[in-house]
DNA sequence: ATGGTGGTCCTACCA
């Protein structure tokens, strides 16, 4: 079993990039974020081409929203509102896999701002006080041990040293501060997630997620960070075969900033 | 080098 996560940067204007992705990683489970799209305009009939049998979307005008998009019948969704704030930055849906009952969790943290200090900028206030209502969301769950789920999106955090191309230069940046990993240790923890990919391919190698748009040659500059994750619950790491990143489809024309993000899962 | 580029939808705002 597949799940796929990818922030997108709009679905409407990269849907084709979409549908090669798909043919390419051919995932049971899509998860999308910034699709910076109104449910009424979401392309529902193109998921249903690329073969998924339920897709759920929401979204505002022009920032964020998110997506899950099934190939097995979903049976329950619910959207979480974090800060009081009429976004869409979360959704979560449930489905049976031979079987058993699966959760996945879509992520789309808020990026923060430029300043790293709660005190005059209130995105990052925003920021710290979503994680934290994340986090109690998952510590109020009594069924820690039991439950299968995978808890994916763009966190906007990069939380290990290895996870940005420098340490030292972006310690104080908004994305890899102490304060803000701080806050994802506490979420990640909440409910005794495991970082999957890091849990797969280890904390020595820098991997990277996502490239600014602003580096003249993202390729060549390298100056990356791991912006997007997956999470697994301790019953699902069980399940957990091997991640990967797809790292050229940054190359691609029009591309979005970050690049897909994959988990396989085994079952019996 | 306090820039740079790329989204949404027209004017700033977001990343």
């Amino acid at each position: 079993m597949r799940v796929v996560t990818w922030n997108i940067n709009s679905v409407r204007l990269r849907i084709n990039s979409v549908k090669k992705v798909v043919k390419k990683l051919n995932p049971d489970i899509l998860c999308l974020q910034e699709t910076k799209c109104l449910k009424e305009d979401f392309p529902f009939k193109d998921f249903e081409k690329m073969g998924f049998i339920d897709t759920e979307a929401f979204g505002i005008k022009g920032y964020n929203g998110v997506c899950i998009a099934s190939k097995h019948p979903i049976n329950s969704i619910k959207k979480h509102i974090f800060c009081n704030k009429d976004d869409a930055r979360h959704m979560s849906i449930k489905f049976l896999y031979k079987n058993r009952k699966i959760s996945i969790h879509n992520f789309y943290v808020p990026a923060g701002g430029d300043e790293p200090d709660p005190k005059i900028n209130v995105k990052f206030k925003h920021k710290l006080k979503f994680l934290e209502e994340a986090a109690k969301l998952f510590s109020n769950k009594k069924s820690v041990n039991n439950d299968l789920v995978v808890l994916v999106g763009d966190l906007n955090i990069a939380p290990h040293e290895m996870d940005v191309w420098s340490h030292q230069q972006l310690k104080n940046i908004v994305s890899h501060t102490e304060i803000e990993i701080k806050k994802l240790k506490k979420f990640l923890k909440s409910f005794q997630f495991e970082d999957a990919i890091r849990l797969t391919q280890g904390y020595e190698k820098k991997i990277y997620s996502w490239w600014s748009y602003r580096a003249k040659d993202w390729k060549k500059s390298n100056r990356g960070r791991r912006l997007d994750h997956i999470w697994v619950s301790q019953k699902m790491s069980k399940h957990l075969e091997k991640t990967f990143i797809e790292k050229n489809i940054r190359g691609w024309k029009r591309p979005s900033d970050h690049v897909p993000v994959v988990a396989d899962f085994k079952f019996n």
